[in-house]
DNA sequence: TTTGTTTATTCGCCAGACGAACTAAATCTA
DNA sequence: TAGATTTAGTTCGTCTGGCGAATAAACAAA
């Protein structure tokens, strides 16, 4: 006898029932789904790999159409049979806004429906010389610019989320940033009222969460459902998807990966401890490291390039730095792969520029690290850039959607 | 405006549509899981709590009670208005059985559909005196007696699950358990033949992972979202839950927590590296490093009832070593609270008659590493016993029925 | 007894998925 | 060129099952 072993992941342990329309979102967001990866595809399509009836299909394109969420364009040609119209995601009338606050720089992405770009925005901010309230104003502020954009150029605003380096609660506190020097700050309160209560929800989420978000959904492992995102930042932390899921944590802290024990040399870090990645392989200490002669540093991206230049022409305390916090990141991610077994790390920020030196290190430390060498994670430098937090607050608005909360019919 | 964060829990990005018996399993498990939790109520205590219709529940409830799985009993009295007829769950016609091997003992635990223990059985056995397939058959005898057991008794059986601590691949295949010495055994089919292709499902899981289950559902920290349970055997592994679901790792290989280097006397453990914890902690390590005048040991528990009866009357050799062991637990939790943000980490196996002399060295090693000391995780010893992870196996049973897929009548 | 309160069932309504039959529009074949 | 074949999409009737309102039932309090 078979058992179908397929797990209903209906409903969590809390006590909701479903009735039709739920039935009903559920369906139109298999067939959004659907058309979302294989575009251009037909109703017939749909109807023969969601399992759906064709009436039923039908029915949800209908709806879809609607929306304007989908949109026919032509026919299939030179088959034999009825040619099929042909149906694609029409991401246009739409749009999803991700913003990124970090130590040193501010982020905008915002992105259609259907995923493509439609503004990416950056400019440099020191955020530790900046009050709470003053960078809560900065944000909004370049939020507010990427929503009149987006509004003006006819687009329906779905959602905006800010990405901030620090522990957030549900209700959108910051509870703790600390390479920003924030505690307790309202964040999403100041945002929305800055925007002027919107109708659309305003979101406050810790960036390397939706980094790796960013990256199951747009990065080079996409569909990955074991994935780990390592920022490069100031801070390292890790973001963790896990069975599909994003892993939060019982307070929201998870992915502290920046004060494990790791460094051979056990230097002091700045959070009192001693031996912590962050001392090791943390991009300030890392430059420290590399370039002794370069005395306090405060803005990272030409040191960053300087040490690249460095690198790349052979200097040797550069080399044996950088080899040095890729053990360390190779300890690091050891420990990553034998407790959670991710199918791939992802090093984003400033590592990504310095992979190439960092990654051969790693990956050596990792192999001799792990339970079984011959399965460990892949280890890889991402290909979203720096935007790759603000890119994930607006895959997460997307996410919303796919998950089957449609935005409502603009009349 | 409001928004409902909530979110659908209703469909992963698989393409499975919903139809209308999927709203009705998910109704029927709704009312189910409530009748569980808040037992004896009425239907009308349980429309109002769910949000369903009285007639809903009424139909829904009528629909249990000819599956058998509820009950009315008596009426309430003495109150204004119309009595209530009460409800219960009925777990007596359906049983759920786990079975676990390990090492050095074999265990069966069958219970009823509302949880309570039906059997509880334990045989000692020498897994590595044994072929795979010696095993195979042992644990599978010992399978169909507690299944003819359930049947005399009249109950239908719901499944039977395999505990065997190694990595175990979806279709039940033990890839590798080294404290057992077995490698790619078809442990699912070996149990099925034995026990002749019965039409309900048999499966086989990690012994953590079912532990980790267990306590989760009826430990001293049920109902706890993010949960670890460290298994305290031979080896030792991490069963984790994260966000009230199990963790499972790409390849099923996640909660190797056992070879983190965690010693600071380095000292060499089986697997070839050095430092590992289950070279410090592992029950046999810390028999050896607390009694070295006991020599070889083969059967454990003799051994840790003399190690307690050491530590109660203040041999300092077992105490240091047990402080030891503790400091190397204290250090791996603390890592694994730095990754995962559990709220309780839960000793078990053989750590829990040593919890007493563990617990002290661990929590304090445990606050010197954390990142956020005032916001650790709760370590606390199990109090399931031995046979948890054979518990967890049935528990995973009534987890499958409690999601909604419910026993079809027994005609 | 009457009134009020709470419980549970009955009944009609309606959303929406499904299957079958049907129409539509192409290519293939004789 | 006229079917025949093939594939696409719609129409329509059926059926499941949740919902709201009305109703019956059963008790306490006045």
């Amino acid at each position: 006898m078979r058992h179908d072993v397929r797990v209903i992941t209906t409903m969590q342990h809390g006590p909701r029932p479903a009735d039709f329309t739920d039935v009903r979102a559920t369906n139109l967001a298999v067939v959004l789904r659907y058309a979302r990866a294989n575009a251009p595809c037909s109703r017939a399509d749909i109807a023969a790999a969601t399992g759906l009836n064709k009436a039923t299909v039908s029915s949800l394109v209908a709806d879809l159409i609607d929306r304007r969420m989908l949109r026919e364009t032509g026919l299939t040609e030179h088959r034999i049979g009825r040619p099929a119209t042909q149906l694609v995601l029409d991401g246009s009338p739409y749009a999803a806004i991700g913003l990124e606050v970090n130590a040193d720089y501010m982020t905008a992405v915002a992105i259609d429906l259907a995923g493509v770009q439609l503004l990416s925005w950056r400019r440099s901010f020191t955020g530790l010389d900046a009050t709470p309230n003053q960078a809560a104003t900065a944000i909004a502020a370049l939020g507010r610019r990427a929503v009149s954009r987006m509004v003006k150029e006819g687009r329906k605003v779905l959602g905006l989320t800010v990405g901030v380096p620090g522990l957030v609660c549900a209700d959108g506190i910051v509870r703790f940033a600390p390479n920003l020097g924030w505690r307790d700050v309202d964040l999403r309160a100041s945002v929305t009222r800055a925007l002027g209560e919107p109708d659309y929800p305003v979101t406050v989420e810790n960036d390397a969460n939706l980094a790796v978000l960013a990256e199951s959904r747009y990065g080079s492992f996409t569909g990955t459902a074991n994935l780990v995102y390592l920022t490069g930042e100031v801070g390292i932390g890790a973001g963790i998807i896990s069975g599909g899921r994003l892993i939060r944590g019982a307070r929201g802290f998870p992915g502290e990966i920046g004060h494990l024990a790791v460094d051979p040399r056990d230097r002091q870090c700045g959070c009192g401890r001693r031996g912590c990645l962050e001392a090791a392989a943390g991009i300030s200490a890392l430059i420290a490291a590399a370039m002794p002669d370069a005395g306090q540093v405060s803005d990272l991206e030409p040191e960053v390039a300087e040490l690249v230049r460095r690198a790349r022409s052979g200097d040797k305390t550069a080399l044996d730095a950088l080899t040095e916090a890729g053990r360390a990141i190779g300890h690091g991610v050891s420990i990553l792969g034998n407790l959670l077994d991710p199918e791939v790390v992802v090093l984003g920020g400033y590592f990504v520029p310095l992979a190439p030196w960092l990654l051969p290190a790693a990956n050596e430390e990792l192999a001799a690290r792990s339970v079984e060498p011959d399965h460990t994670a892949t280890l890889a430098a991402s290909t979203l850039g720096h935007g790759a937090a603000a890119t994930g607050g607006a895959a997460t608005i997307l996410d919303h959607v796919d998950a089957g909360y449609l935005p409502h019919l603009s009349r």
